[in-house]
Order: structure tokens, then C-alpha cells, then sequence
DNA sequence: CGCTGCGTTGAGCTTCTTCAACGATCGTGG
DNA sequence: CCACGATCGTTGAAGAAGCTCAACGCAGCG
């Protein structure tokens, strides 16, 4: 069946046998969703969590005055929304795809079924929700003590690293996404490209980026340097 | 015997069987520590996680130049560093005493078997790890989509719901801690202090608040006002 | 009694945002 | 196929928010 193959790949589901991933199949309902489109709002009804099966999904924050905050973009193999099956009732966050979207939903009730006769399956859970509070750390870190310049930088390296720590890469968003994403505005975030261009750290065309000073973006990342 | 007496009052093992708090209480041990003691550095080996049983432990990150960003404040009953139980082995931040502790420990394989033998244990566990999460999903919040001023009257309000939703009490820790917790600095806190008292939102006696104009907090926080 | 840590206040400056305008790109419909 | 509109990215000028540095008062404690 179609459902368990992809399950089978799924860091949240390794290490369990053939009939855990049947149980785990048996209540997974199929959802597909189109560019931009809401999955859910914060304050939603929490009836479940998802996984992306393929494009991606942005969970983030507004502000009333309607600045966004991206908390997290979750790509292929990556659940989300997992808080309010354990803890409360509501989803504490809005989620947006990004793309064209397939996911996989689990039904909430179902799953901590399947999570209470399965001790891997809830071990396997509480390294993801590991993961994640270490993802936030970082972030808000990074949020809280690191400028702008310095948050671009440690993204650039960070993506490097995804890439094979190679020195051209494509940025894997927009700008004007990432801007949300490092906690600020685009406007802020195209100086400091145009900055680190003249500082002969990056080159960039388009989404085109190219790493010139490895060495510096790190002292930047590390807060050793201004811009 | 008293180790069980203290666990069976935690959310993390409510609804446990007696023998299950005994074989908990089994892998315990009692830690003591003085006020302002460092108890782990981030990217230390995280051996395992902590209970806090008197005293208050602030868990935060500190950037190259020294600024302090307290991540959590933990009190009695609470658990943390759970994080290198589950997923990878190191801490993500510092933790420090704000008092005179004492807090339990538990050693990061033998809790894992536990957790492996016993779903509520596990269930329990990944309620605490998603309030967590949605606690650093506030933090995150506040620090990128509020300013200072609607930091601090969220923290207010806070504070006021936690005494009963009374308009007088007192400040649970030292205004620079304040300071840090809200991702500021003291010298700001403080002159945002002064302005509340100026516009009558509150008034202040050291560590004494009182609520003088609770909507006007709550415009505040809703960033539907400015200083 | 003096020391130390905490809180407050002032002046100046840096960083970031806001507001506005404009160019480029891309997809769509005429 | 071209034209148009929408979205995205860039740039400039001005302003706001918060930080740095420095000085000082005050309280608690050895």
C-alpha cells in the first residue's frame, strides 16, 4: 500500500515493524492543498497532526498589526502540529502551504492510541518534539541576541551546510519569506544583501547565492563583526 | 519513603501506580545547590534531566558579548533539560539556581527504560514537552511581533492571573532578570517602569505592583497602543 | 562603615522600521 | 504574442525604538 511506503521513510516512524506502520496507515487520511492555501489558524480546534508528504508548509505568528513571524517551514517527511494532540486543545500558530501540498493527517484520538501500545512510536515522538524545542532555542536565540546581519549569516551557512557545505546554493525561499524568518522586514533584509555584497562576503543574482568569504560570514554569525 | 511522597505530586508522573512512582523513585537522586550555581553549561554532555523540587532555575543562552536571554524560568514540580534525553546528547543552554535548590535527577538511560515500559510515563512526558513548546511559541512571539512596553504588560497581566487576577502583587524575580527574560536590557525595563507609572497604568514600589488601568495593559499587550 | 549589587536617569548613537517610489519578473487574458 | 497587472525586490529619506556608556542613589550585608 501506498500509504505505509512513504511512512516507512519517515524519521518520526523508523524502527517499527511492518504491522506498527499498518496500525499507523489504517487512520492516516490523505489531504492535498494548493499554493498559499490556510491550513489551519491558531486558536483552530486541534483534531489532529500532519506530515508533509511533499512541497512545504510555514507555521508562523501575526502580529495585530499584521507582520508575520515564520516559526518553522517543514518540508517532505516532517510532521507538524503535533502540540495539541499531547497538551491542550488549539493549535497555537497559524500554518500556510508554500507550495502544492500532499500531507498525511492523523487523527489526535487514533494516534495516542496507537502511541500508548507503542512505546517506540512515543519514543520516536519525543525526539521530535526534542528537535523542535531545540529549533526554537536556536531561533529564539538568534531573535533575542543576535542583529539582522547576523542572522542572515548563520541562515547562509546553514543553508551551505544543507548543500553540501558548497559555496553556491540557491536560496530555498523567497526574500521577502526569509525577511519573516529572521524576524524582520525586506526592506531591512535587502540592505544588509546589498551590505555583505560591497563587503565582498557574498555575491548575490536573484536567489543565486554565492559564498566569496567563508571566514567572515562565520566571524558575522558569531557576533565577532559588524557589518 | 519521601522521594515517592515528592513525584506523586508532579504533573509529569500523575496517574502513575504506585509501583511505577517506586521504580521512578528507584533512579533518583537528591541534588543540592547553592543560590546563582551553575548547574550545566550549554553543550555539555547532558547526562540526564532535572526535577526542580524547591527554589526557582533559570535556563537562558548568553551571546559572545556577554547579553543574557533566560529562556525559562523553572520552579517546583517543573522538569527540564529534557531535550539530550531524546534527541542528541548535549544541552541547548545554560542553567543556573536563582535560589538556594534542590532538585532531583534523573539519569537519562534509566528513565529511557522506563519510558519504554510505561505509555503513561511516555504520554505524560509528551504533554510536558508540548507545553514547552508552546511556551517557547509565546517567547518567540513576543520577542520578533511585540515591542518592549507590550512585553512587559503581558508579563504583567501574567503575573496578576497567576495571584488570582488581583490587581497587587509583587514581582516574582529582580527587574534586570526581568530585564532578560523579556529580551531586554535593565535600563530599558526600567524607563518603561516609569513611563506606565507616568501614564497611570500602574504604580510601582520596588518590587510592589499595582494595577491601576488593567484595559490599558491590555491595549498594551495587544499592541493596540503605544507608550 | 564601606562595599557591592541593583535600579534609575541622562545623553548620544546605532539599528531597524516606516513610508514612498520605482524597476524587474512572471503569469494571464485579451 | 503582447500588454497588463500583480508580486517581489530594491533604494532613499526620515523617524522611532532600543542600546551603550556614564553617573549616581540606595539598600543590604559583611
Amino acid at each position: 500500500m501506498e500509504i505505509r511506503q512513504h511512512l516507512s521513510q519517515v524519521d518520526l516512524f523508523k524502527g517499527l515493524t511492518v504491522e506498527e506502520l499498518e496500525a499507523i496507515a489504517r487512520i492516516v487520511s490523505n489531504k492535498e492543498y494548493k499554493k498559499g492555501q490556510l491550513i489551519f489558524s491558531e486558536g483552530d480546534e486541534g483534531v489532529g497532526f500532519y506530515l508533509v508528504i511533499s512541497g512545504r508548509v510555514k507555521v508562523y505568528k501575526l502580529s495585530p498589526e499584521g507582520k508575520e513571524q515564520i516559526m518553522h517551514i517543514f518540508g517532505p517527511g516532517q510532521p507538524f502540529a503535533e502540540v495539541p494532540v499531547f497538551e491542550g486543545s488549539r493549535y497555537p500558530a497559524n500554518a500556510e502551504t508554500m507550495d502544492n501540498c500532499k500531507l498525511f493527517f492523523f487523527p489526535k484520538k487514533d494516534f495516542v492510541s496507537l502511541i500508548l501500545e507503542n512505546p517506540s512510536l512515543a519514543m520516536n515522538m519525543l525526539a521530535s518534539l526534542s528537535q523542535r524545542l531545540k529549533q526554537f532555542s536556536n531561533l529564539i536565540e538568534t531573535l533575542s541576541l543576535k542583529e539582522v546581519p547576523g542572522r542572515l549569516a548563520s541562515y547562509l551557512l546553514y543553508l551551505s551546510d544543507k548543500n553540501g557545505s558548497i559555496d553556491e546554493f540557491k536560496l530555498d525561499i523567497a526574500k521577502s519569506q526569509l525577511a519573516s524568518l529572521l524576524g524582520t522586514i525586506p526592506e531591512t533584509l535587502s540592505r544588509i544583501f546589498t551590505k555583505m555584497g560591497n563587503r565582498d562576503l557574498i555575491r548575490t543574482n536573484g536567489p543565486q547565492i554565492t559564498i566569496l568569504d567563508r571566514t567572515g560570514l562565520e566571524d558575522l554569525a558569531e557576533g565577532e563583526t559588524k557589518l
